[in-house]
DNA sequence: GCCTGTGAAGGATTTCACAGCC
DNA sequence: GGCTGTGAAATCCTTCACAGGC
């Protein structure tokens, strides 16, 4: 090895190029902060206030000024000095970012308590998700009506999602049937999972899931709560 | 420093005080990774399975085989070298650990939609979690029969509370009134909270709150859709 | 005076890599 | 040979602290 060719590419020129590519990785603690950040915009301007700091923002979300400025400047330059941030302007950038400015087509696998409750749920058709197929493995709610569609055979999951992409699958199926449900969509394209089985689903590295347990949520807290009682008394 | 005085208070020693005090902080992320472990150890063992690799397990679960036994090794020793982890211990110990080994008393406040498929959700009980009153403010389901228990008038809440002690609340209110929700469980003693409202409550530091919120699961999954897509085409 | 954006420092977490043991 | 437990290294993330601007 040559030490003294000294063609050194110094870290600036490599950061740069990092840069300029799309390519600069940030954080997914800090993406997974930025729908919290936009909710709590979302409530400020409905509530007509147009500025707001990081200290206050901050102040709503028990985050620290300094965090909440370093995550936004991933992505730009988006407050005044001596000022704060323009609310609708911030969240509108916000929405960018994270694709909420667009629909997007969902797909559910499982209607039983949990699936129908999720079909039902309308928190999502406002932030622009849309349930456009519902499927189960049960003959007998093939075809009833539910979420603006009816459920359809488990079957068809494959060939429909062939036919008609879909951008985020949510799996409501018990703990056991999970990962086929997953491999089955991630094969048809779905790029994004949320899932609410109990159990932890593989899937490829291009692909993003998550998983929503109440139960797990739950398990951690006893910890703190076991731990503060015997501490306290 | 003499290093012939041997009096090496090592490892084992500050391990020993470590352990009788109840003080080392463990990372939080570590205590959110217990049940995920415990669950998957629950399902090997029900398979029968009595040991298990740190390695197999983190195949299972798409954790680092280091991050395991890093996690665990936290709690104590529990493997053995060669071979591995005594599956129903380890879970044991889990599960001692977490508190899972007792029974929890839970408030479920708010009976709308939501509330209700939380009170019917049958992935609790088993667990441990037990919905000993739910309370909503529409005097039409006062009296109501849901979960083993009837609906109360929310105006009880505090008296409730501070008659028969609760561990756990469960918040299925509309976001405007969680706050409120959450600051009468706070003051009733509850020391952990589960909150479905699309919004981020502020509590005490004694205080564990953990927020279920699909849509923020969603929200951020759609920056890496969005990204692949661009990447990629 | 107030507030952002950001390098640099500090802290936390993950991963490495290997001694020790079965 | 296989595997744990763990210091040390590496990486990742948060916080500090201040220049710069309103």
């Amino acid at each position: 090895m040559r030490e003294d060719c000294s063609l050194q590419i110094p870290g600036d020129i490599v950061e740069l190029l990092r840069i300029s590519q799309m390519t600069l990785e940030i954080p997914e603690v800090v993406i997974n902060r930025l729908p919290v950040y936009a909710r709590a915009l979302a409530d400020l301007d409905s509530q007509g206030e147009t500025v707001v700091s990081s200290h206050t923002l901050g102040e709503m979300l028990d985050v620290t000024p300094a965090q909440i400025r370093k995550d936004l400047s991933y992505f730009g330059r988006f407050g005044k000095q001596g000022r704060g941030y323009h609310v609708p302007s911030l969240l509108t950038r916000l929405r960018e970012i994270l694709g909420l400015n667009r629909h997007w087509r969902v797909a559910l696998v499982g209607v039983g308590r949990l699936g129908q409750a999720i079909a039902e749920y309308n928190g999502f058709g406002p932030q622009g998700f849309h349930v456009v197929a519902v499927f189960d493995e049960n003959p007998e709610l093939f075809g009833k009506a539910i979420a603006g569609t009816t459920v359809r055979d488990s079957a068809e999951l494959d060939g429909y999602l062939q036919a008609t992409p879909v951008d985020i699958g949510i799996v409501a199926v018990p703990a056991v049937a999970a990962q086929e449900v997953v491999d089955r969509m991630v094969a048809g394209g779905v790029r994004a999972i949320l899932n609410y089985a109990p159990t932890s689903p593989l899937v490829p590295a291009m692909v993003t899931i998550r998983n929503v347990d109440p139960v797990l949520a739950m398990q951690s807290m006893t910890y703190y709560v076991k731990r503060g009682e015997t501490t306290l008394e």
